[in-house]
DNA sequence: TGGGCCAAGTCAATCGATTGACTACACTGT
DNA sequence: ACAGTGTAGTCAATCGATTGACTTGGCCCA
């Protein structure tokens, strides 16, 4: 009576004198069963202690519930509200996600990917770390699986990638950052952050510089590094200390115009006034930064929810287009953008 | 051919000649299989792209490497950090993070630990959301199991379980705020968030409290709500608005002092000058706040590190007492208390 | 010639649940 | 009296890997 090992269905045949089988149906409420006997059967479970063996479950149905969701990153909380779109939608349809942090490594992530391959989970919703590329991808998903293994990208996007995905529009959010900056009077814009391993970088930066050269405007400085406060506030130092300091500066993160923001304060500057500051993601915190951060917002409900949704047609058989479904932005105006045009 | 089902341990070994007894061995390298066919079946393997079913092996084995770590939330980023000194430990030993995140809901909470159980993770590393309590976790682990099967809280306690907790000197994280808002010269000094729901809330607002009182300062305002920058805005902006503003604010989380640095920035005090304010956590932003964040450091390295080693220790049957280990706090001291004494 | 031994590999039961095919039995109507 | 029908439940193969016990064949040496 104390080599406590798990208590089995089995078990709760024996107790009540059944079959496995009709143990098996009860405990699912299977019409065949009488409800006296799924009654019986359920008190017996619950008297036991009973745990349902989902893994010995699903070798036998050679299927899974669960879905892998892997993001790059949980420092940067935006990602988190990916996440909770994602989830909200997938639990809903009664749907277990097996979630992962990449933490911006590749290695990270492809351990993840081969963990949840090997735990049988029937798909993949993956917002890719920095560097991704369509060939990662392809060798973490041997080719006889990729055809029943719905994968889907999400944020970010993966060149060359044949998946469906999920993107805010980018190039847009550059544009609009720009727009609004020029209209604001503003003619030496720097460009912080983001770099050249995600789409989102360089969408928003190829947005943001075509636009300043559309309208003629000289060459914007461009300063790339990691998306942080720190690096948003150390580039931002540097540079208002430097000859010819920008009137204005276009963050590729929320993150890094927070850093900015802190800037400005310790050199005495006040934006909005003295210079201009524009985010990108429109993250729950831009709304009460100090002063209220002006941004591009980036529609994670849309996003999340459509990637879960267009996951789960897949999984039912509908035939997904591996196409990119690209999301609106929309800029949002706050303290930290100059609304009268510049003197 | 084109029921392209999952390739099993038994393709490869009947591509090879083999028994699956073979392959089996092989693939994990067992040293009764001589190196050459090793390497036959490592390249088949490769070959057919082969995907090991963990599941399946750990249905046999009745044991899995896989461990549940349950967060009471992602949206305050200092839970991440948290979680990257266990994910860490872990992998390093060779184990799988089964990640859930409850959103301080606890019936979220319960879904998950459920899941986790029924897909047979060895174990369970808690960090307990809002208004958890022993019955909580008794009712989601059937006494048989509880056993054998090891469970450990951090960075909240859970009161009266029977599990060991690693948690921050939370009553000395909020007697140190006190102590140096003292040291400064204050005498109105305001506590922010928190509430009753969690060991670390009521913990850190009671060593405030009596350090207070044993100085013989009057009652100090307390405000609970909720660990935002919002919360932190909305009642720094209130209470400095009212009649007899507080002159310090000490705050159960970083967190709540960024709002309340902002609701002072908009009403014009200086942090550190025309008002002291204390955070609680030393998040990683913390030093990039604007300005820069006094702030009390929870050791998030030793708590995660120890509740993983604990954990590992704990599986490998060492017996590990069911005690709550308290890490020290530590105050670090930034721009946003006032260095010299009171005038 | 044959016993002993080793190396290389196979056999078959097993983990816990699922499910299509089957049985046992009671009742009904003619 | 018995075919027909329905109800409640059982049988046994199956999912994919693991592993202790066993086999097979080759070789050595007395």
């Amino acid at each position: 009576m104390n080599t406590s090992r798990r208590i089995r269905l089995r078990d709760i045949a024996d107790r009540l004198g059944l079959s496995t089988s009709t143990v098996s149906l009860a405990l699912r409420n299977h019409p065949r069963i009488p409800e006296e006997t799924t009654r019986r059967v359920m008190a017996e479970a619950q008297a036991l202690g009973y745990i349902y063996n989902r893994a010995a479950a699903d070798l036998r149905r050679s299927h899974s519930d669960v879905i892998a969701v892997c993001l790059n990153d949980l420092s940067n909380p935006v990602f988190n509200e990916f996440l909770t779109h994602i989830e909200d939608e997938l639990r809903q349809q009664g749907r277990t996600v097996f979630l992962g942090v990449a933490r911006e490594d590749r290695a990270l992530q492809n351990v993840f990917i081969r963990s949840a391959l090997e735990y049988g989970v029937s798909g993949l919703l993956l917002c890719p770390c920095h560097g991704t590329t369509a060939g990662d991808l392809a060798a973490a998903l041997p080719a006889h699986l990729a055809r029943h293994f719905p994968c889907i990208a999400f944020s970010r996007a993966i060149e060359g990638a044949r998946i469906p995905q999920f993107v805010n529009d980018d190039l847009e959010a550059g544009r609009l950052a720009a727009r609004h900056l020029l209209e604001a009077g503003h003619r030496r814009i720097c460009w912080l952050g983001g770099g050249q391993s995600t789409s989102t970088a360089r969408g928003r930066q190829q947005g943001f510089v075509e636009t300043l050269r559309a309208a003629g405007v000289p060459a914007p400085i461009i300063c790339h590094g990691p998306t942080s406060r720190a690096f948003g506030h150390e580039a931002a130092s540097r540079l208002l200390a430097g000859t010819k300091p920008p009137d204005a500066f276009a963050c590729f993160s929320d993150l890094i115009a927070f850093g900015v923001l802190h800037a400005c304060h310790t050199l005495g500057l006040v934006p909005g006034r003295d210079v201009s500051v524009v985010g990108c993601d429109d993250m729950e915190e831009a709304a009460y930064a100090n002063p209220p951060l002006s941004t591009v917002r980036v529609d994670k409900g849309a996003i999340g929810r459509g990637a879960a949704t267009a996951f789960l047609r897949m999984q039912a058989g509908e035939p997904i287009a591996p196409e990119t479904t690209v999301i609106a932005a929309s800029f949002i105006s706050r303290a930290t953008i100059r609304q009268a045009p510049f003197r």
